[in-house]
DNA sequence: GAGTGGTCTAGACCACTGG
DNA sequence: CAGTGGTCTAGACCACTCT
């Protein structure tokens, strides 16, 4: 037998897509609070629990949050809750000290082939490149490579990212309006080499974490490509897998 | 104001426990049906809504699995759908081809201090170590340490491994009735010590991944810790943040 | 107390599976 | 076709937050 309607969509996920719409356009912004239930549902003319299994779904993607008795809010990387999301580098001992990022350069150049295809632009458009120094309690742990699309990054610079208080992430969502939403990584063995070595006070050699990861902002658009030298003398990725 | 019910727990997640009873008991066991919603709404004396709440959750945590027409199933590591939840290597071409578990060595010997504290166990407790290799397409890529509570595992055997087709934790969820959950990985950066670069067909001194794993059985009780050595010359960990 | 999200119910109907 | 999970509604009440 044929599906009777093989592009079948719930009502909940045709109010999620008009949700997500309002997320995108900046109607609704980072930090804020979203409207009520009972507000979306007569705005959408559905019911309450409609609304709430859209509502559902978005929070278990992390793109909004519910506060019970307050209201429920667009998620931000401004929120100290999110810090540890997506960097999963872990102390051995008890060290909870907050990491530290350290710009060190920021300059422009051309894309090249494989920054390209990952970013998903063309071949010699304009990028912004940064590398900076992930310190715990004053000690280097991951040396940062940052490939960002110059297009959505305009007007990025050093003093910028130096200036800034708090994580790269919740700087982009700030000042460029970009919200990360999800991220690859790419996890592999190598060996430092000289330079890297330095800059992570270990000898040339050593075995360190490459961590390659793809960022993604709302429909799946890649907007940041980065690469990391982990140092694991003194610390570990953590993952969880359920 | 005090909180008036500081322990309230709504009637979905006395429910869920309920279901988990029923699950760690073995009344319900993998690969097999529970009972329909209705049904369920029934023996608990609740409506057909509260019984889908708990069953939402546990679908969430990979603990059941819904399927549309047919009804709602006791999460299984026989489903080959669940055969990459813990394996996040991936091989870096087109390469579709299923690892395959080579066991290598399984003798018996008693925990010591680490290995108990993991475990939750005695020091001194019997434990089963066993050696084993993953390979892709013919390669070898990982080797694996793995320990076990001689407890839980009695009769477990180098032959039996051998003979087992299929993965290593639809082995212990047949044969033991322990099914896996959930697990954490601590992964670092080491250089293959003289034996393992051996049979990883790699150099003495090549950085490779260390990935430890500790896996819980329901209730989070531990009852497997194993250290994986990972060659990642031609295969990546992938992990996915979101 | 007013407003928010969170729970629970009862009932109707839809989509999918299998005999 | 009967039985399953999936959607949608409307309404009642609870827990929490802030004023």
């Amino acid at each position: 037998m044929a599906q009777t309607s093989p592009t079948f969509s719930p009502l909940y996920r045709q109010i999620k897509s008009l949700m997500l719409v309002a997320l995108e356009s900046g109607e609704w912004s980072p930090g804020q609070a979203i409207p009520s239930e009972q507000e979306l549902a007569a705005r959408f003319g559905v019911s309450q629990g409609t609304v709430r299994k859209a509502i559902d779904e978005m929070a278990a993607e992390n793109l909004l949050v519910r506060k019970q008795g307050k209201g429920t809010y667009v998620a931000s990387h401004n929120d100290p809750r999110s810090l540890f999301r997506f960097l999963r580098l872990v102390p051995e001992g008890e060290d909870l000290s907050h990491p530290v990022s350290v710009p060190l350069e920021c300059w422009r150049a051309k894309a090249g082939q494989e920054a390209a295809r990952v970013l998903a632009i063309e071949p010699g458009s304009p990028i912004i490149i940064v590398r900076r120094l992930l310190e715990f309690s004053a000690k280097p742990v991951v040396v940062d490579e940052i490939y960002l699309p110059g297009e959505v990054f305009q007007g990025l610079t050093l003093e910028m990212l130096q200036g800034w208080k708090g994580s790269l992430y919740s700087l982009f969502e700030t000042r460029f309006g970009l919200r990360m939403i999800r991220a690859e990584e790419r996890i592999r063995a190598v060996a430092a080499d000289r330079r890297t070595a330095e800059m992570l006070r270990v000898k040339e050699g050593v075995p360190l974490l490459s961590v390659e990861r793809v960022t993604f902002t709302y429909g799946d658009r890649p907007v940041e490509w980065r690469r990391g030298l982990y140092s694991t003398d003194e610390h570990f990725y953590l993952n969880e897998l359920n």
